[in-house]
DNA sequence: TTGAAAGCGCTACCAA
DNA sequence: TTGGTAGCGCTTTCAA
């Protein structure tokens, strides 16, 4: 009668005529053991078609190998694109990566912090919703061991290592641009203040707006959710405004698409009739005509570099207390959605 | 001195005063317990915070409550669209979502496969990549007892489950539509015919137009990938013929990109100068300046489809030796991308 | 209705 | 350099 299930590692040493530590200790390459034992557990394991059951060694409190990505949206392209770079640096590093889109919602994000920390993940990058509050379950998971990445917005200011993008130079030179090209009145749209990504767009641009000398105009300044939307709605006020703005900067890439939306219903040309600058670069945008001029955030090294300090922190070669915080460089990347005012002569 | 890690079911028993097996049975629901007994297991487990440990209950042959989803592609928001839609799901069902994006790349799809089974998945929802072939380990994968769903792509006929797309309903319609409007010179541009998407959206496209009456220009029909590079050099290839087409059919939405982009570059208006359509939805088409017509697909029944079906598998609630396959309903999302051909009257 | 005990597949300690 | 053995936390007979 054939064996049912999957080889074991008894099947191995059986067929390799050794004990199952030597050959544990054979495939795990730890300890000592012999040129000629390698080659005999080796030459049974794939005649077998052995492969280890990782619950088995998960209960050994060995690695499960499996990372947590904890994003609010799917819908998104700055985090499916977080998510594909994610994914394929992670299969590299040998660890796979549980998708938990949260919706913003905290009692989703609750559960699925719960499922993680049950099925023993080895650490995970977190995206806290924009509102609601598990602190304290994330600092218990961290203190059992799970070692925990802020990625894009920061909740536990000093408590969880995070990677985050440079909001306030993004802004600034998205600011000096427009500035640059006779732009006066400068509105902005942005998301809730209570992520950092949120607050830090709009202190920002309330510093550079003054610094230029330029009175703040509370009807320039929306703010509401990061969703297309309130791009959407927040556009419509502001070309309802007596003295609508020149420019537009929409501060991420879901109030883009709304604002884009929006005027192109409102049969407004950009950027003939107003100039739109976004922030996060998105394929689409490249694409759009005209091409979208926004603050291009670096995907890709923000994945890279997630992942360092995560590995950093799941080997315990960084065992730093406090948390350790990156900054990531953006940099204005300029297509043809802005212009120099109308009427403006330099 | 404190206990380290997180409770086990021991400390619970403890607390309880009751053997780690009832409270293993009452926390399952399983076998016989008393009203008291219940409450005092879940008074205890409150109290401890406790949660199973998904790894022990793996070891012990149950689920692990995992699924994998193995795609080709994060960069398409047909997968994307699919990958949240599935994810929000299943995290109904208590399911989490291993995530595994292959590039179209066999090598990488294998090694996920079998990553998958290592991790003692309870079923995946597959789409092959465009080239090579894992069947063997796909059914090997069967019959070791995980059930796999093919999903939009269907590569293993008749052996394995798949939930697909009417694509032949979806070429129809936009043929038809194209038709009525006038065109005679439709072209087609689609990715590889090694995949069902590829194959059966060029035999629907030839069969509307021969059923028309039109013969069949080579010269119209344009193969190559499903992306969006190939979009555009299509497109160009299309413009450069010395007796263009009126009407473009691009078979996926990274090939639409494509088209649309080079269309924008090259300064030809849609409709105007040429109708486009589309296949597959997705938010940026119907932003688009026009809206783009397009064969909308219905992702979230697909999703739900899927899991239905692989619940059922999982459960053994369908034992069906013979593979099940789903088909669709798609429906032609007419927006203003499309137009009667320049000099048509009717 | 409950408990004792065996074991899932693996690793790690200690002894050989 | 190798092997015996004791669990990891849980479920599941089988007896009580």
């Amino acid at each position: 009668m054939k064996k049912k299930g999957a080889p074991t590692i008894v099947d191995v040493a059986k067929l390799a005529s050794l004990s199952p530590a030597t050959v544990s200790r054979v495939l795990n390459k730890t300890g000592y053991f012999s040129e000629e034992t390698l080659n005999k557990v080796e030459n049974a394991a794939k005649e077998l078609e052995y492969f280890p059951n990782m619950m088995a060694q998960g209960l050994k409190g060995k690695s499960s190998h499996l990372i947590g990505l904890v994003i609010p949206d799917l819908s998104n392209v700055f985090y499916t694109s977080i998510a594909s770079s994610l994914s394929s640096i992670l299969h590299k590093y040998d660890y796979e990566m549980i998708l938990c889109v949260t919706d913003d919602d905290p009692q989703k994000d609750l559960a699925y912090l719960r499922m993680l920390k049950e099925i023993c993940v080895d650490g995970v990058f977190y995206t806290h919703p924009v509102i609601g509050n598990n602190s304290d379950y994330l600092l218990a998971m961290v203190k059992a061991g799970i070692p925990i990445i802020e990625v894009n917005r920061q909740r536990e200011i000093n408590l969880l290592d995070s990677v985050l993008h440079d909001n306030d130079r993004g802004v600034q030179q998205v600011i000096t641009y427009l500035l640059g090209l006779g732009h006066k009145r400068i509105a902005l749209i942005s998301g809730s203040t209570s992520t950092t990504t949120g607050l830090e767009r709009l202190t920002g641009y309330q510093n550079k707006i003054m610094q230029a000398g330029i009175a703040l105009d509370q009807d320039l300044i929306k703010i509401g959710s990061f969703s297309r939307a309130y791009g959407e709605q927040a556009v419509s006020e502001l070309l309802d405004l007596s003295n609508p703005p020149t420019a537009i900067f929409a501060a991420n890439n879901r109030i883009t698409l709304g604002v884009l939306h929006m005027l192109n219903q409102r049969n407004i040309s950009i950027p003939e009739d107003i100039s739109v600058a976004g922030f996060d670069d998105s394929e689409w945008m490249s694409v759009w005509n005209p091409p979208i001029t926004t603050v291009g955030v670096a995907i890709n090294e923000m994945a890279q570099l997630s992942i360092d300090l995560l590995h950093r922190r799941i080997t315990k070669e960084l065992t730093s207390e406090k948390p350790i915080s990156y900054r990531l460089g953006v940099s204005l990347i300029i297509r043809e959605s802005c212009q120099q005012p109308a009427g403006f002569s330099s």
